[in-house]
RNA sequence: GUGGGUGUAGCUCAGUUGGUAGAGCACCUGGUUGUGGUCCAGGUGGCCGCGGGUUCAAGUCCCGUCACUCACCCCA
């Protein structure tokens, strides 16, 4: 115990927990990998006005989530709440629009936003993100939801629903918003929400509050109100899921808190985790370039959670991949002993071959016992006596058998052991 | 930012009507002078979240505060 923690909102990633963690990062990119995408990875922190404009000013997320301080150059920065904008900047920064289309790229970092904590909230946390920017193909938005998809069920995760729905474009967007807000200032709201009618109505739509959403039953959905592009566009998407066998929910109320949201947005929401249900959501952002100070771009990418993620599998008791662990364990009695199992150890570990040792002066009995925890199939033991007839007892731990091996022989013999 | 719940050993928790702390697990040591898992014995480890108040006496009662936690809001 120390005087100091970890602060609010963050907690420490530990064995043997760690392990599924980065298991389940690992399985998160592996379909977008395999589909083409190239890893990317951009600063921790950016300039304020990248999320300002780029997520939206009239968002919670900006509004009053975000980690923001003026650096000692008078810059006034901001630690990322999400990867998108990032992304998107980067690739504009450093052209790669200008090269082959689309520019498919996959991140994984940690992202940070001040809001009170918890289950499954955090002010620091881990997303794995994937973009597909430069094309406005309804393939992509499919391919995208898709791998999503492929990621969690490769984990074991079963109890997850992916939520559907089209926002329209700039075209159709503003009517739809104008007949909802219409709507909206008829019903009986408290005052922060009027505010919200009037400057992000579609948000209302979200609202869970059983006063508000009772109100909502009637409110006019964007479905109805799409243009022949969007509409059509959003009829392929859900035929190519069809085609890729992904089960979706379509979700007219669907709204997510970014700003840069058009076309297609979904969500995947886990039933198993309590208030914070999504571990992944994304959509498509074509006007997101412009808002940065870009050329017309379209794009389209998602964001998985990896702690809740890992929160979902333990949910759902999806038995989490357990650690490494080592496979030889040695024990060394004495000091020149302790100097030929070094060098052993050493070269087993050098040719692939993973293994541990006792340190400090235990005694057996409580060194054999490390080897039992280690995980250890073989324990390799050297002591005085040993070291006068030249060998090294092998002992296999589970079935605790032991055999004398020359010690000119012992690292040759381990190695063909485990080949 | 708003509300509810909870703070006692590393972990999970007991602690009677107030009498200044316990169990299980874990860890270390020994039983076995060179052999793990099982068993047995012993041991390390607590400002009882923190501060104040009531009292001869507070882990226990009162007030405050902080932390954790769940929910609202919002999202991964």
């Amino acid at each position: 115990m120390t005087t100091f923690r970890a602060p609010k909102g963050t907690f420490d990633l530990l064995p043997p927990d760690s392990a599924t963690f980065l298991a389940v990062r690992e399985a998160m990119a592996a379909p977008a990998r395999a589909a083409g995408y190239a890893y990317v990875e951009t600063p921790a922190f950016e300039d304020t006005a990248l999320f300002e404009r780029g997520v939206g000013e009239s968002t919670d997320v900006v509004s009053k989530e975000m980690y923001t301080f003026e650096d000692k150059g008078g810059r006034s920065i901001t630690l990322r709440p999400e990867g998108t904008a990032s992304v998107l900047r980067a690739v504009l920064e450093h052209n790669l629009h200008r090269g082959p289309l689309p520019v498919k790229v996959w991140y994984s970092g940690s992202f940070y936003r001040y809001e009170r904590p918890q289950a499954g909230r955090y002010r620091h946390f881990s997303q794995v993100g994937a973009e597909a920017i430069g094309v406005e193909s309804a393939a992509l938005d499919a391919e995208l939801v898709v791998l999503a998809v492929d990621g969690f069920r490769a984990l074991g995760l079963r109890d997850f629903r992916l939520l559907l729905n089209s926002l329209g474009c700039r075209e159709c967007r503003p009517v739809y918003r104008a007949a909802l807000q219409e709507f909206l200032r008829g019903l009986d709201l408290d005052e922060d929400t009027r505010r919200r009618v009037e400057i992000n109505p579609l948000r209302v739509l979200d609202d869970k509050r059983p006063a508000v959403a009772a109100q909502l039953t009637d409110a006019p959905l964007a479905a109805d109100y799409l243009c022949e592009a969007c509409k059509t566009h959003h009829e392929q998407v859900r035929d190519l899921l069809g085609v890729a066998g992904v089960d979706f929910e379509d979700e007219p109320r669907l709204v997510r808190g970014l700003d840069y949201y058009t076309r297609t947005t979904f969500e995947l929401v886990h039933d198993g985790l309590g208030s914070q249900s999504a571990i992944g959501g994304g959509g498509r952002y074509d006007g997101l370039s412009e808002s940065i100070g870009g050329p017309a771009l379209p794009g389209v990418g998602w964001a998985l959670g990896v702690d809740r993620t890992v929160l979902a599998l333990r949910a759902e008791g999806v038995e989490p991949p357990a650690g490494e662990g080592v496979r030889v364990f040695a024990v060394p009695l004495g000091a020149e002993a302790s100097r030929l199992l070094f060098s052993a150890v050493t070269a087993w570990r050098r040719s692939g071959v993973s293994a541990d040792l006792a340190y400090g002066d235990r005694g057996l009995k409580g060194s054999m016992k490390a080897a039992d925890r280690s995980g250890a199939s073989h324990a390799v033991v050297v002591g005085e006596r040993d070291l006068e007839a030249g060998v090294a007892q092998v002992k296999d731990l589970s079935t605790g058998e032991q055999t004398a091996v020359p010690l000119d022989d012992l690292v040759a013999h381990i190695q063909e052991l485990f080949s």
